[in-house]
DNA sequence: AATTACCTACCTATTGATAGGTAGTTATTT
DNA sequence: AAATAACTACCTATCAATAGGTAGGTAATT
């Protein structure tokens, strides 16, 4: 069976939002991408902000996914966080994409309410999973000069998101690495 | 003399864009903030692609004036660093607005070519003084540890607007201290 | 006489959203 | 088994609001 229209209008919606922006997508653009009319996509999707908002939990239940997932693959630390990081890369798309959070909190004014909390729980979801990556590197060692955790999570966030955006504003993927040479230089994977 | 019309323009875009990015904004609500009608913003800026070239230049100038001022007032390279995240630290209005390099490097599909020219050469002039700073504190031993200067000059960028982003998407400024405190400690001012 | 800085009045294209209709499928009743 | 009812997934046609932009005029300054 090929992809629902639903999730059709998902993907379509995804790729547009974390390329151009929440006010960069119109529903022209995702009626030409999927193949039906505008109109129709109301039927899936009664509002832009309902739209939103499925998004930003499927993406949310995708990430916590890889995140299990990664952690299930690798059993050091170090290879954890470094598996995270090679996920924000190629989520980049060649300096072409970001974060669905990351283009999402610039549009923050024009979002609604549930989106807001929606990216706050997103966000919480991966400081804690980073935090606990930090934890065991310090444990087992596979992460070099730990300090406290919490502090190292809020850091690899800001530190990972902030270099998306830099390979983002050149769209050139190598801004990505040179951004993130030195923490994993801290990795031993 | 108050203010002339055209800088009015431009600091009413440059909030805006700074709050709602590039495609959050438009004409009619510039013109209801600076107090003239709408067409009469072409007679300043003909077209939007042009008030954002001029909106980059004046961001890129202020800036580099901002760090040459904070060299000058400040000895160490620690001091100097500490100074430019406290700058950014104002620049977020308590989680309202980012920098512009930021919100415009989301549109970027939207952007005209001289604009996406402008980014790159904010940052790379950015990238330069954090550079310089980085291999001063090196020598001055007013930054702990440091590392290769590039490197840390690129992570220390992406780090700070990474950390601007978080406070950002969840409008908390204290979010922007927690993500640089590792960052904070490491400066001796 | 030009130039500057605005104005009114308008244009075309696009935005998200609605109303109302039509096939085709599924479930319920007779 | 046939008839009825309801639902799904789309359609066309249209809406008011807003987008950036243009034409042409006016009043003041240089």
């Amino acid at each position: 069976m090929s992809t629902d229209t639903r999730t059709s209008l998902l993907n379509s919606a995804e790729a547009a939002a974390r390329a151009r922006g929440f006010d960069g997508f119109s529903y022209a653009d995702l009626a030409e991408d999927v193949g039906i009319r505008k109109a129709s996509i109301h039927h899936h999707f009664p509002t832009k902000a309902a739209l939103s908002v499925a998004l930003m939990q499927r993406y949310h239940e995708t990430l916590a996914s890889a995140c299990a997932e990664i952690a299930q693959q690798h059993d050091t630390a170090g290879a954890r966080l470094n598996a995270l990081v090679e996920f924000y890369r190629d989520a980049l798309k060649g300096g072409k994409s970001l974060c669905l959070c990351v283009s999402f909190s610039i549009s923050r004014e024009s979002l609604s309410a549930p989106v807001i909390t929606e990216i706050a729980a997103f966000r919480e979801m991966l400081i804690g999973w980073l935090s606990a990556v930090f934890t065991e590197g310090e444990t087992d060692k596979s992460i070099a000069d730990v300090q406290d955790p919490a502090a190292e999570a809020a850091a690899a966030l800001a530190l990972i998101e902030g270099a998306q955006l830099a390979a983002r504003a050149q769209e050139d993927v190598t801004l990505f690495d040179t951004s993130l040479a030195l923490l994993r230089q801290r990795l031993q994977t």
